[in-house]
DNA sequence: GTGATTTCCGGTAACGTTTGCAAGGAAACG
DNA sequence: CGTTTCCTTGCAAACGTTACCGGAAATCAC
């Protein structure tokens, strides 16, 4: 593994370090013969900057952390696709990480991403845990919260980008009512997660002010994939079902509950009416036609992204920016009118 | 930004740089009690080794490159997922970055990896620039090629541990033979993808010996995407159908292919059996029920990070070694025998 | 031709660690 | 009590860069 070193080009074209340096980076200071001369030997040896020793001296990484607490699921891999991209074009690179709450996960990832000093993280962990991270790390490294937007009411501070999930809590419970839908459920809260939290505090809002009957069905486990939703629904579906609609935490939750339903024999739309969360790309095929709200995962990842590099450039702790994207509804095929056979 | 360094802990301690290092790391060469007291103070002040420093002396990072053409591929996400996990158990965080082959964007990230100083990459980006890769990169850092088995014949070795694509082709092949079909299609292959070569081999070798006839639908685009199999299967779909079956090069594909015989009118199984290749999470839905050889992606991950890491360790250039997993047939809903009405 | 200015380059320190070597003191041993 | 050994600690060099400052040569103005 030998690796050719700035000295070693300095020996070979006969100048100082200092001349291959400036060869490589700034512009003017240096005669164009040598800078060429030198640029053909470092082509030659085939040299690579060491970007440990140059961001060691020159305290920055060009790299930004990114926390995921599912990858598998394709939201969040649609999302990192597009910082991860979006970041390239700006001249950083990501370094992505999947870390579940709990059990000091996200610490130790956040920790080893500060060990590594990386210029910011983007977070993407939303639960109670945020407000804790956010005060512990705050004046460490710029971060961003990534879909858990902390409300205005709870004092907590932070930057961050989000989806509008209050909203999106109304405009689902808001959309069953148009449909007809008196007696609904809402499935896949996490306890303890902000954005579950304000999209059921939605739910719940517009079901009140539109008298509509809402039961809660919460998630036990810590991620919101196909087999949790399933899980939920087998448990909702062992008694005898009353409602009518049920409005799911995300396309995946939502999966796995259409596949519960299949198997208890219950009929959607017809005999309940199903409402995801992120519009994933499996949502639209054709068998599955799912209804759901729909976020946008590029202008998302644009946002975050732009300000995090924000505050990494302005270095300022002491105000906070919160950007909101509200969720637009995408009616398919899985939410009809109730059956009054 | 203010960061706590060793030397300040040493001022505070009372101590030399050299003991809060020992303290930090080795054990037995410093006494309890100053060890104690430097930890506590360390965790006082909030101070995290600056890794950057770390690596530049130890000539070690602990971080490993993984390079995937399409993380929004769910596939490729249950991969990454699992090779996250690995290979931190053993100690190592990975570095992820999605690249599509074609335009240099695979070399231009494995030279910032390089540039990182990563212990080592892991490459899952199947074509033909592979062989050119290897050789260029041979000498400088340990790789693994991922899922794009390098064939013995073409004299190119390189450490690899891949699905088995040609037998994959050969299960695929049989198993429509044996339902009865003798017109068929295989659709997705990229030209120059190794992956694709060999899987597409397997599959005509195998169809060829039982008297079948193969249809080749290619691949224009670089990604293996739902929407990819949606616009092959579109152009297949506008001239008149003459097979009975269609081979996918992978799940997402087959269901772009499904999306598309849903609009033009295309029964499947009835008229067309549909086979895929990953096993998807999303191929068992209930809807979609997609028949498909099945690739273990936690087999792959750990096969793969421990071939890496003894490559890293051994530092030996002389020898290859190439696994092969054979996938397994999944026989679900969208495969039967023609219909012979 | 002298001084001022520009152009190009080198020496050296620094970034925050780890590590080999050596030294100081205490304990053990005769 | 002298010597050896062990335990604990510190000094200084090194990793591969970049940045500051200063100097030599070349160019320019007069």
């Amino acid at each position: 593994m030998q690796r050719v070193t700035i000295k070693d080009i300095a020996r070979l074209a006969g100048v100082s370090v200092t001349t291959v340096s400036r060869a490589l980076n700034h512009g003017p200071e240096i005669s164009p013969e040598t800078r060429e001369r030198i640029l053909r030997i470092c082509r030659e040896e085939g040299y690579r900057t060491n970007l440990l020793a140059r961001s060691l001296i020159s305290s920055r990484t060009n790299v930004l952390g990114l926390i995921l607490p599912d990858i598998a699921n394709p939201f969040h891999a649609a999302l990192s696709f597009n910082i991860e991209t979006y970041a390239r074009e700006l001249g950083y690179q990501v370094m992505l990480c999947s870390g579940r709450p709990g059990d000091g996960q996200i610490e130790s990832l956040i920790d080893f991403l500060i060990g590594q000093r990386v210029d910011g993280i983007l977070l993407s962990s939303a639960n109670d845990q945020a407000r804790y991270l956010l005060r512990r790390y705050r004046d460490v490294l710029p971060a961003v919260l990534l879909g858990a937007c902390v409300p205005e009411a709870s004092g907590i501070r932070a930057n961050a980008v989000s989806t509008d999930n209050f909203v999106g809590g109304r405009i689902a419970a808001e959309y069953f009512h148009r449909l007809g839908h008196r007696d609904v459920v809402y499935l896949g809260l996490r306890r303890g997660s902000v954005t579950h939290t304000l999209r059921h505090g939605g739910f719940l809002a517009a079901a009140r002010e539109l008298d509509m009957q809402v039961t809660t069905v919460e998630n036990p486990g810590p991620a919101s994939s196909i087999s949790s939703g399933y899980q939920m629904a087998r448990r909702l579906f062992a008694s005898p079902l009353t409602q009518t609609a049920l409005f799911a935490a995300s396309d995946a939750v939502a999966l796995g509950v259409i596949q519960a339903a299949d198997e208890a024999g219950i009929a959607i739309p017809e005999r309940l009416s199903i409402l995801g969360f992120d519009d994933i790309e499996y949502a639209a095929l054709p068998n599955i036609r799912l209804s759901t709200l729909s976020r946008n995962t590029a202008l998302m990842a644009r946002a975050s992204v732009r300000l995090l590099l924000e505050l990494v450039d302005s270095d300022s702790r002491d105000e906070y920016t919160s950007k909101l994207i509200t969720p637009t509804l995408v009616e398919r095929a899985t939410c009809a009118p109730p059956y009054s056979g």
